[in-house]
Parts: C-alpha cells; structure tokens; sequence
DNA sequence: ATAAAAATACCTATAACTGGCGATTGTAAG
DNA sequence: CTTACAATCGCCAGTTATAGGTATTTTTAT
C-alpha cells in the first residue's frame, strides 16, 4: 500500500452521492484527503492549490461545457474518474481513465481505482512501505488521542526520550510529520476507530 | 430532542447511495440506527423484526411490483420515503410521506424527516455550542492541514500572533487542545472531509 | 448610531517538540 | 556467529507552541 496522502476530489453536487463514495475510499485503504466541489468553475483553483491525484467528476457537469472540460483535463496529471448514476453517452465516457457507477459495490471500486493508479506508471515508492513496530503503533495511538510525548511516556512507562525515539521513526517510516496527518493515517489505516474518539 | 432510539431501513441497491444518506441521519440528531435492504422482498421480514419508523426506499423498485407494495404499506405504521434520483413517475410519488431528491442537501432532508414525523425541528443541540467564526474555521482548516502557525499566517496573509490568537479561541471554543483531537474534530463537523467510518 | 463580535497585532515567559547526533540491550534471521 | 532491527535511553541546539495578557481596527447586528 501507498503511504502518502493522496488529494482526492469529487465534483459532485449531490451530498449524498458524495459522502457515501468519500466513505467507501477512505475505507479502502487508500490512505486519502476527500473533497467536494460543485461544480466545473472552481476545479481550476482547486488543482493549484490542492494538486488531486484523482478526479472523481459527474459528467453531467461537462455536458454542455466539453471544451472547457478538455482544456483543463490537458493541463493536469490527475486520473480523470466519471461517476455516472444516469442513463449516459458512452461516447463522452471514454474520456476518463475509470468510471465509477452508483450501483458499483465497494471492491469493484477500489478495484478500478488501484488498476488506474497501477497503469500510471509513477508508482511512488509503494513497494517501500514501512510497517510501523508494535511499540510504535502503540505510541501512535497516545498521540492520535491528544497526550503529549510527556504525558506518553508516563502512559507507557518509559521515558520520553525512547518516545521521542519512536516519533522519530514513525515519521521518517510514514513520511507524515503533522499530528493531523498522522491522525488521518490512523484513521485511514484503522489503527483507531473514527468512532471511539467522537465519545 | 428526541431520546428514544428509532430505526430506520433504507431500501436501496446502491452502497454509495445509501452510505451518503446514512451519514447524514447520522449527524442530523435524529437518534436513530440505520439498515440497508437490496430490495422488497426482504422488507416484510425486517418490518416484523425491528418495527421500522421510517422506511426510505428507491420507487424504481416498487415500479413493476404496485400490488405488492400497497398491500405491505397498508400493514405498517412506517413513515414512506421515496429516495429518487431517475427520472420518476409523479403519480407514484404521491403515495409517499415525504420525497428525498438525490440532490437534496442535508437540512432539506432534515426537515422533511422532522416535519413528516410531527416534529418542529427547533431542536438545534448544535447550538448550545459555539460556532467558529469564518476565520477561526480558515485557521482550523490550514492546522488539520499540517501546517504551522508561521505557514498558515503566511498562507492567509495575516502576521502570525493573528493566528495565534484564532487558535487561542478555536481551543477556548471547542475545549479541545491536541492537534488530532482538532483534526478530528473538523472531520467530524464536516469542517474538512476525511469521512468516516460510523456505519 | 451604537454596541458587540470578529479580526487583527503585539509581548513575555514557559513548555513542548524537532532533528541531529550516539549508545546499549535483546532477539530473530541468515 | 554475524547482521539487523526493535526498544530503550540520552544530549543539545534550535524551533515552535501555549498561556497569560493588552489593544486597535473592521464588520455586523440591533
């Protein structure tokens, strides 16, 4: 698996459509950042800024606005993802690397989403990836539950230094020095549940 | 607010579908657990087994099937929620307590559950707590994005003793300190979107 | 128009974290 | 018997964050 985090945003205007596919990627074990937007307008700005891996868009945003679509599709590296859940030309379908159907189960899914990022060539050290130690795991969980390295170290019995040690592995393995980044990872990488920490 | 636990099926063939809108009774305050049924054949059994409040099912499986719906709609006391995003028949529509349009966005669906269920929807909990204002949420955005106090003031242009001050309140708001618990926190008030994994 | 809230900026200490070093055990694999 | 690595502990210099403040300007709401 990859372990840098990836942009990934969804040009979607349904909320529904958008937080059950959000939900389903960040179960898979794409370690990822999911965005919305509404609409074609704001991609432009939104890719500057945010340089997604993959974009996720309805096609129905681009019907009328082809060229436009074209012109920004040319400039990027992202993957170019439809998410269809109407009847829809085929035709403007084969634009985009992968299609995603509102009717496609999590694995199928998952499944496109890996081949396209496969196919892409620029593999991305993912053959590199780091397991964290036990030790390590355990000093994440602390972290990702707000104690301080002091206040782990006394949680753990050890001193603060050794858990010094261990950040200091945990982010050269991970590649992730914020908390936040780390909070997501475990997230991501089920090391805690979502659920225990919203009480 | 309402206290005692309500369950909800939704009847709907598609994952992403029925995730995105699951989510969203999640965090609506209703107080509810949320089942998913592919389609109608097993809802006489669930309705038997957990005696559903609200029923929320896509017409187009009921299409060819009339006969067989009415007669179970006659037998339960459920709330009836057409969940539509085709195209659909009016006519049928009417049969229904209240209609979910797949564009509709989380307060539309909020309160027409709240309405159809005799309630005023002024129950807002969320309001007992304090909002953060627009800067507080840019700030907050930027530090679940990793980045330091000195990058963030440059990123919004402001010096970085303003920051400090945002965050300051953002602590004092929310009462919570760590990094990650902010991360968390912002993840789990749509403020950024890692989405989650309440099921 | 006026009051309240938000956004801005600054100061002083103190606390905490980071990155770069090195080092000692114990254990498992080759 | 090496080699590798996880786990432990330590130092130091530099950076960043936190916790107290205070204070001015803009915006927003009544």
């Amino acid at each position: 698996m990859n372990n840098h985090l990836i942009n990934i945003v969804i040009v979607e205007p349904s909320q529904i459509v958008f937080e059950g596919l959000s939900n389903i990627l960040h179960r898979s074990g794409i370690y990822c950042q999911v965005f919305q937007i509404d609409d074609l307008d704001e991609i432009t700005v939104f890719i500057n800024d945010n340089n997604p891996e993959i974009i996720i868009i309805n096609p129905i945003l681009i019907q009328n606005r082809l060229k436009t679509f074209k012109a920004i599709k040319k400039n990027t590296r992202a993957l170019w993802v439809a998410l269809v859940y109407n009847f829809f030309d085929n035709e403007m379908l084969f634009s985009f690397e992968g299609i995603i159907r509102i009717t496609d189960k999590q694995d199928d899914i998952i499944e496109m989403i890996d081949k396209i990022r496969g196919h892409d060539g620029n593999n991305k050290e993912a053959s590199t990836q780091e397991q964290l130690s036990e030790r390590e795991t355990e000093v994440l969980i602390q972290l990702v539950n707000g104690l301080s390295n002091k206040e782990i170290a006394d949680k753990l019995n050890i001193s603060i230094h050794t858990v010094i040690s261990h950040r200091k592995n945990i982010t050269q393995k991970t590649g992730i020095k914020s908390q936040s980044g780390l909070t997501i990872y475990a997230i991501s990488n089920k090391i805690i549940l979502l659920d225990n920490l919203l009480q």
